[in-house]
DNA sequence: CTGAAAGCGCTTACAG
DNA sequence: CTGAAAGCGCTTACAG
């Protein structure tokens, strides 16, 4: 019975190795790498990681050497072993509600393309308005060690403003503000513009003005907020005139809630859509059944989305900045995640009243 | 003088390392480990790599206890080292012209859904129509090794054809077929989609249509191609009737568009727009300028977009099975990056021809 | 079916 | 300002 202690091959592998290196098991990637730059330029593969990312100060007329023979090699680093190697991705994850609201692709464009120049890549979650699924694409992103995060709105699962703090992971939130240590925001206040929107219809003489709601989330409960600061200041507030549904927005929902609402209401003369497509349903539908606009019901959207311009008569609304929005966060974030200093926790970019012909 | 050469303190650690594990140097991240789950579950790392992933038969006991251990510890694979140990990311890379054509968006979510229920995460890279956009975006993207593209259409450049080949990664393009060997596709002919609609147009009687394109994109001028085709074969063809502008096609410019042409070409009784959005301007235009739809000029659009059917009157179109082809796609390229056969190379979805009352 | 060793391509932490 | 060594957390390639 041999013996299972018997002595293993080992030494003799020890002997090859100190013939020279040793080859067996090469996993050839073909991939150019940094000890490849480091070879051609003569330096130390450190030195050209330095060099590269200009961390940390290198001679100059070495980095010039290190860039040329990494021009020439054709050298790109990998994210991979980079972010292995230091904990941290080159990845920003943006989690928005939908994509099917132009307002959220507006935003993820200028967020988009303001990292991009700035090295890093976007990596773009849809919650579909739900605490949970956030959660869950949080978890996972979270796998991914990424630089930073780039959140809509504040109401989020306590297990995911948890999830966040522990990891320590830069966050901005976008299109809301909220005064709170260590907390960033850029947005405005949806309820001031709620209540400026309001106050204009209010100013076109209207009385009976009627709130219609979808979607429901946070933003559209502090519109709706607005609007009732304002009505109640006029003293014309009637909770009978808030319509709320909580499906999604859309342009045939809101062609469907104005017909509901000028059935069931005959005095209304006034309509604060929650959102742009369902006030331009409202046009559409209110073109079909021959309710004049704004003569007889003064009509008014949020958002300024596409199209709202052409309608039959053009939308007043309330014009957001999200093109402003996104860049100023993703430029906030880049602070957060070079850890400069940041001078405010919420940037209050405002809203425009944009006045056409519906109101 | 004390000697360069004096021995090191290495041997005390090295004696330290005998009686333990060596501290030096910990580089501590504080995340639960294949280690971890192997020591819990009483393991080889290997054997819990295996089992988690299913790649390789493992004893079911083993994959229970292994299962078991990794739950407990709250286990997330870190996919940075996974990608660097395998070579290949968990990352689909998706590459759309645009996010503000809801077109887009529609295949995107329904690529995002299925891919990340077979664990993959998404990538989202917007070209605005341009081919080098779309190289430089290749490019970074291969960096990350991504498991896989989906990509729209077949125009791009030559270098970016063959930094596609070159990889090796496998791809699927959408929105359009084409045959060719170990080129793989999901979509629809666009030129017989076009020229269906012009002949629904001729079915209405109309003998000077005209067609309004923007953008002109090769799947616009597809539908160009069908809409040639159809009007010759009609015996109507006039190149004076095609009015094309290269700007970004939307509600506006279709409005525009559409003044433009009924001030230049009196005649005119039909107008297939190569796009919704364009359609409904044009729609929107013909309401204002007092021009009844269908009466006096049919008006057909493209792809079936938000709000065609709540359009003065409603939009006569071709709707386009944008989930369906986000879907298959993802569904195609799962097969391709699991190196399963596959049966098609080119999958047709075709189009479905949806009459309404501006045609 | 299971495992010990090596390696993927970087960066950190020290040291000088 | 520059570098040698170790390590990040996995998987591959062998071996049994």
């Amino acid at each position: 019975m041999p013996s299972p202690k018997a002595p293993k091959p080992k030494p003799s592998a020890r002997q090859q190795a100190a013939g020279g290196k040793r080859v067996d098991r090469p996993r050839a990637t073909g991939r150019v790498t940094l000890n490849d730059v480091a070879a051609a330029a003569g330096v130390s593969p450190i030195t050209v990681s330095r060099a590269l990312r200009g961390t940390r100060a290198v001679d100059a007329d070495l980095v010039k050497q290190v860039e040329r023979a990494a021009r020439k090699l054709g050298y790109v680093p990998d994210p991979a072993a980079r972010a292995l190697a230091s904990q941290v991705s080159n990845t920003v994850a943006v989690l928005v509600p939908l994509l099917s609201n132009t307002l959220f692709v507006d935003l993820i464009e200028a967020v988009q393309s303001t990292l991009m120049s700035a090295g890093y890549q976007t990596l773009i979650g849809v919650t579909h308005y739900n605490a949970e699924e956030e959660e869950r694409l949080l978890r996972s992103y979270l796998a991914h060690r990424p630089a930073g995060f780039l959140l809509t709105g504040f109401d989020r699962t306590r297990a995911s403003q948890q999830l966040l703090a522990r990891s320590g992971v830069p966050a901005v939130h976008m299109m809301e503000n909220l005064l709170a240590p260590d907390t960033y925001s850029v947005g405005f206040s949806q309820q001031a513009a709620g209540e400026a929107i309001t106050n204009h219809l209010l100013s076109r003489k209207r009385k009976r003005i009627a709130f219609v709601g979808a979607q429901l989330d946070a933003r559209v409960r502090q519109r709706l907020d607005g609007y009732r600061l304002a009505m109640r200041k006029a003293g014309l507030y009637d909770a009978d005139l808030e319509l709320l549904d909580p499906s999604r927005s859309s342009i045939g929902l809101g062609a469907a809630l104005f017909e509901k609402l000028i059935d069931t209401h005959r005095d209304i003369d006034g309509i604060f859509f929650c959102n742009d497509d369902l006030a331009q349903g409202g046009l559409l539908a209110a073109l079909r059944r021959g309710v004049r606009v704004p003569q007889k019901i003064a009509v008014a959207g949020f958002n300024d989305l596409a199209g709202s311009d052409q309608m039959p008569p053009p939308l007043t609304t309330i014009r957001t900045r999200r093109t402003e929005i996104g860049m100023e966060s993703a430029n906030l974030l880049l602070k957060l995640m070079r850890r400069e200093p940041v001078p405010n926790t919420a940037i209050d970019v405002g809203y425009e009243l944009v006045v056409r012909e519906s109101a």
